[in-house]
DNA sequence: AAGGGTGGCAACCGCCGGTGA
DNA sequence: TTCACCGGCGGTTGCCACCCT
């Protein structure tokens, strides 16, 4: 047996409220707050109203401060990185943009951000139809954006490639010129600085551990961070991956695209970015 | 001018966790 | 410890305005 709703449904008003109906609630509010609580306030405020309606109603639109309209580009840059960390923590993004709902910003993100962003890929690389912002699904896309990458990426003209980024705790990164922004420890990204490099969700945690891996050399790096740094061969033909950033040198490690493929099919990866530089095509692995 | 399509947004629904009796 | 209630949350729906053909 389900839970008794909250309210009589066939005498509460649904749909959308009336200037009357928002003086009611506005004015009630003002003078008694929710006196007590939300499921009791329709009858005292003598609104034919489900409580959660007047909730929502009120915080989402009477409410003081409430910010609406444009969203500024640092506003834009706040909610794409907090989604890249917690993902559709709505009301947590929230708290972090004063004036903002947790509705607001949701609408905002699936109307409109989420589009300007996919919008910087070229249409060569864009995302399958199945493309959903559930962490689990992002997932996928990142395999298959890399696969498709990998498949065409030695016959590309350089181009300004966005990177993508996905981990294991299910969050995603999109690399692109245009939204620059390093995360915690900026000085882990010293070396990319000049690689238009823009990480989401990454945290030294999720690319700091020294487990093994077959074959792949591994050494602790100085400020928590691991990774292989791969780029094309002087003659273009191979797929080289090094180590990343030991003494800000890459290490040959001599391996070819057949390991990357064998990295990118593997389950425990972490993760997996291209990165585009002045023309040069290159890949960043990062393993935990 | 009309009607079908699309985007934006307010509102609803149902689930979940916290809390107090 | 259990259970019911309530608030909060995220996903989804549906309406309306605008655009395109």
């Amino acid at each position: 047996m389900g839970r008794a709703p909250c309210c009589d449904k066939a005498n509460v008003k649904k749909g959308p409220w009336s200037p009357e109906e928002d003086a009611k609630l506005k004015e009630f509010m003002e003078k008694y707050g929710t006196a007590g609580n939300w499921i009791a306030l329709p009858q005292k405020a003598g609104l034919k109203r489900c409580g959660k309606s007047c909730r929502l109603r009120w915080l989402n639109y009477l409410r003081p401060n409430i910010k609406h309209g444009e969203f500024s580009d640092e506003e834009d840059r706040i909610i794409c990185t907090l989604f890249a960390s917690i993902g559709s923590r709505w009301s947590i993004i929230a708290a972090q943009l004063p004036g903002r709902t947790d509705n607001d910003i949701k609408n905002y993100w699936n109307t409109k951000l989420k589009k300007k962003l996919m919008g910087l890929i070229p249409s060569k690389y864009s995302f399958p139809n199945t493309f959903q912002t559930q962490p689990h699904s992002l997932s996928n896309l990142y395999r298959d954006f890399n696969s498709i990458y990998l498949q065409t990426a030695k016959s590309l003209e350089p181009a300004p490639l966005p990177s993508l980024y996905c981990n294991n705790s299910d969050t995603f990164s999109l690399t692109t010129s245009q939204y620059p922004y390093f995360p915690q420890n900026q000085e882990l990204y010293n070396g990319m600085e000049s690689s238009n490099m823009l990480m989401f969700g990454g945290n030294e945690a999720s690319c700091s551990s020294s487990d093994s891996k077959d074959h792949v050399k591994q050494e602790e790096i100085p400020c928590g961070f691991q990774g292989l740094y791969g780029g094309f061969d002087q003659g273009n033909q191979k797929f080289m991956l090094h180590e990343a950033f030991v003494d800000q040198k890459p290490v040959n490690l001599g391996c070819d695209m057949e390991l990357v493929k064998q990295l990118i099919s593997n389950d425990n990866s972490s993760g997996l970015v291209f990165n585009h530089d002045e023309g040069k095509r290159e890949m960043v692995y990062y393993y935990s």
